[in-house]
RNA sequence: GCUGGCGUAGCUCAACGGGUAGAGCAGCUGAUUUGUAAUCAGCAGGUUGCGGGUUCGAGUCCCAUCGCCAGCUCCA
């Protein structure tokens, strides 16, 4: 059907919205339309020949979508529906979606104690214990690193006065975003939404020579955004949250060289985590972009050439980049198959001329240090999201809440049961001990449903005989060999020490 | 923030067209002393998210509000 033609069809069915439709259709591109008894639709196909090829579909969501994606654009009824040959197929593929929901982070979340999020404070998780041995264990684990990286820990206030962010220029885009505060006579202050601008202060404090670039600032403080209400979901987008941040001051010249660290460090870190990223893109100068045009074209060409010495395959995300530089995004997905970004490392080009930064070159002259943000877990909450996604909430052996579970058979293995936790415990391990009269068949199942990598089974043989039967959650189940106890322990904290992900034969 | 859906015990869910809120699991108590994924019995647990309204009577109907879920928008 020709433009004028389809014009006239859809005008004469009272359809303004698909004649504003036909306005989006390039020249030249062949304007389809498809029929179904009275329904007539605009579409670029294929449909169905006929509906009797449909053996079994669903309606699932219904939702408003703003025409044209534009938020002052009226709204529209979206509804979903899947579609399939046959009933079996249609059953099998909604058991899958079942089965995607229960390894939801916001259930395994609950069923592990690991976080709470209350109406009291929506977006901002409360930790529980065990959710906080997680936590603590991805800092540790990154902190560690940052010796052989060569990052500076540092920490920088949690209010400020809202003068640093007019000077990074935040304030003017996100104002609304922030938790502002009044301090005294009326002087306005913020909860830091993020820590650059206070990395930015901190570089500006004393002057710098060449010799000591790069600098790398880190900080786990944690940050506050007032996201809208209707963006918050479980950990994944919250209000309060804390990033694997750090910020790099360097010469020009060495940014390249910096990029490729910041790939091998996040290759090491998600090598130790048994991930890895398949979706990775350079997001390119958004509308309203801080800076000049040749210092961003340069800067998105660094970032597409470190993914390329990296050897990951790249995509576009065309004007996603942050208002004062292009960035890289690894994106991870969760189980409805939303694309998250965790990891992620940016260049920017602007703050660093607002903040006025200098360093003292080898001629002796001012010169302006390069900037790179970047994280490796991104927000850990929602590393943590996806992680439980991942794993299913079957944490490695370092990192896991509880590592080891003492089993004792009877009552009177109770005392040899206690002094072999304590035991454990001395050692570092984090280990509990189930002395509920209760069955064995009973007290293991509880621990597999705890995710516990290690149950410790003591009866009668054990405690004659000093040993203990180890039962691995991934390992072969039911005891046969029992093993001797420094032994076990000697070679546990050597896994965790390693931060070995299968530490069972 | 917007559109739609949903809020019942700690969790998962019941309760006909308005008529005294129930169960399983978890919890507590007792019995049981157990060898590789659920021992038995009893007890306790709710201002049905919060606030109004309609009605003789509201978990159920209406309004408002808070929160959650999905999508949209946004994401420093």
């Amino acid at each position: 059907m020709t433009r004028e033609a389809a014009r006239e069809f859809f005008g004469n069915l009272g359809e303004e919205l698909k004649v504003s439709r036909l306005d989006d259709i390039p020249d030249g591109e062949e304007i389809s339309i498809f029929s179904h008894g009275q329904f007539d639709d605009l579409c670029r196909g294929p449909h169905v020949q006929r509906t009797d090829q449909i053996g079994a579909f669903k309606l699932t969501e219904s939702a408003g979508a703003y025409w044209r994606g534009d938020e002052s654009n009226p709204m529209l009824q979206r509804i979903y529906g899947t579609a399939f040959s046959s009933k079996q197929e249609l059953e099998a593929h909604l058991a899958q979606l079942e089965e995607a929901r229960q390894r939801d982070h916001r259930r395994v979340g609950v069923d592990l104690e690991l976080f709470h999020i209350d109406p009291i404070s929506p977006g901002s998780p409360f930790y529980l214990p065990k959710g906080m041995v997680v936590y603590n264990g991805l800092i540790d684990f990154i902190r560690s690193l940052y010796p052989k990286y060569g990052y500076a820990e540092v920490m920088t206030p949690q209010i400020l006065r809202t003068d640093l962010f007019k000077t990074s220029g935040h304030y003017e885009l996100f104002k609304d975003d922030m938790f502002i505060l009044e301090g005294d006579d009326g002087e306005e202050l913020a909860v830091k939404p993020m820590n650059c601008p206070g990395h930015c202060h901190l570089f500006s404090l004393r002057k710098h020579s060449y010799r000591e670039l790069p600098i790398r600032y880190a900080e786990f403080s944690r940050l506050h955004r007032n996201e809208r209400s209707g963006t918050l979901t479980g950990l994944s987008r919250v209000r309060s949250m804390a990033q694997d941040d750090a910020h790099i001051f360097c010469q020009p010249d060495q940014v390249e060289a910096e990029l490729d660290s910041f790939f091998e460090m996040t290759r090491e870190v998600w090598e130790a985590l048994g991930i890895d990223c398949t979706e990775m893109s350079v997001a390119t100068r958004p509308d309203g972009f801080v800076g000049e045009v040749e210092d961003w074209d340069r800067a998105t060409e660094q970032l597409l050439g470190a993914i390329e010495r990296a050897g990951y395959p790249r995509q576009t995300k065309l004007g996603e980049g942050a208002f004062y530089g292009p960035k890289v995004e690894c994106d991870f997905r969760d189980v409805m198959g939303r694309p998250w970004t965790l990891a992620t490392v940016q260049i920017d080009v602007s703050m660093p001329a607002r903040f006025g930064l200098r360093y003292v070159g080898q001629d002796d002259q001012p010169h302006q240090p390069a900037m790179i943000h970047r994280a490796i877990l991104g927000s850990l909450e929602r590393f943590m999201a996806l992680y439980i996604e991942m794993t299913a909430g079957d944490f490695p052996f370092w990192l896991v809440p509880v590592q080891a579970i003492v089993l004792p058979i009877g009552e009177r293995h109770l005392d040899y049961a206690q002094r072999l936790a304590a035991r454990f415990g001395a050692a570092g391990i984090r280990v509990e001990c189930d002395d509920r009269s209760e069955k064995l068949g009973f007290k293991i199942r509880e621990a597999e449903l705890k995710k516990i990598p290690l149950m410790l089974v003591v009866g009668d043989q054990e405690q004659e005989n000093k040993t203990v039967m180890p039962r691995w959650r991934h390992g072969k189940k039911g005891g046969d060999e029992a093993i001797e106890v420094d032994a076990l322990i000697a070679s546990l904290v050597e896994g965790i020490r390693e931060r070995r992900i299968q530490m069972q034969r």
